[in-house]
DNA sequence: TCGCACATGTAACGCGTTACATGATTAC
DNA sequence: GTAATCATGTAACGCGTTACATGTGCGA
């Protein structure tokens, strides 16, 4: 396994839930890790091959769908999604086009600040609904799931950042309308 | 101007508020915008190179420094900044390791994933102190500066998150503690 | 039958980091 | 004198996105 790329080890994760096919790990990965996790074909196929090569995944194609792949983890490909999960996850760092515009916001009106700003804050709050609805419906949908509490966890982890950029630019918002 | 990098606007921003060297620029970057937006000299001076050449910025050479560049924006790099500063930020994905091993925490021993979790309150923690710090001194030194409104809504961007993540880690280590 | 979702892959491209290479200046 | 900082640049590499290419299955 090359090191610094984590598209496999979330391929791994993905397959831990359940087996599945190239198409349905894209889907998953959007539908339940989207806020801090993305995944494109372009990554994701030759990524798989890569998995098959070293006999961490296996492939299944089911009689009716001889052009579909079903993969699952191998006892190695648990093993090494176990020791990954063990190790301190390395930072990566962040860049926000939208705070580095503000940071040289004193060059132009400030009223075009304080419209990033509140689109900021439009975006967070929609987001935010969007997360209240999801807990509810994840706890609901997988209730009896030993997975449930960490997926909730990372739900309620963009639900607290979320809430403090919105709470950021409303604070912001007063900044700026005073002048 | 490239449609995707923002490197060269990175630069212009930073040349908006003084003169400077490529040297000075990462220098720069690295003390102000570190939380937000990083550069590193691979990007940067092939990034000034490109910016001298379209006439965005002009390089003088101090008499007493024959091997030092110090750079300035001209009205046209001005006009390209605040053209861009003017448009909508672009959203751009991030990815969380951290986030993504406790998304799959259930195939390990919950300790695992509360060790990851002190660890990432551990280091918001430090990493709020040192901005609370920054504040202050920032507010000093640039009193009299138009910037540093600005700056200091950046930084306070900063806190919040700050806040927010050490929130949410003490929740969840109840939430993990507890069982 | 038409369009959408399912399904798998590759190629080109650009971005950004890291490591390399070199040398001057300054502070102790 | 020697170590750290100042100072500029290039080359190699890998990551990740986007666009391309192709085809099947199914429901309205």
């Amino acid at each position: 396994m090359t090191k610094a790329s984590k598209t496999e080890y979330a391929i791994l994760g993905m397959l831990s839930i359940a087996p599945m096919s190239g198409y349905d790990i894209r889907k998953t990965i959007q539908s339940s890790t989207a806020n801090f996790w993305a995944e494109s074909y372009g990554q994701l196929y030759p990524a798989l091959a890569r998995l098959l090569k070293q006999g961490l995944i296996r492939a299944d194609t089911p009689e009716d769908h001889a052009d579909k792949k079903v993969y699952h983890l191998s006892e190695m490909g648990m093993d090494t999604l176990k020791a990954w999960l063990l190790k301190a996850p390395e930072k990566q760092m962040i860049r926000s086009e939208f705070l580095l515009k503000l940071f040289f916001g004193a060059n132009i009106e400030p009223l075009v600040s304080l419209d990033h700003i509140k689109a900021e804050a439009y975006e967070n709050k929609n987001r935010l609904v969007a997360m209240q609805e999801k807990k509810i419906k994840l706890a609901e949908e997988h209730k009896d799931s030993k997975h449930l509490q960490f997926w909730l966890m990372t739900l309620e982890y963009g639900i607290h950042i979320a809430e403090a950029k919105v709470k950021w630019c409303e604070a912001m918002m007063k900044n700026l309308g005073e002048k």
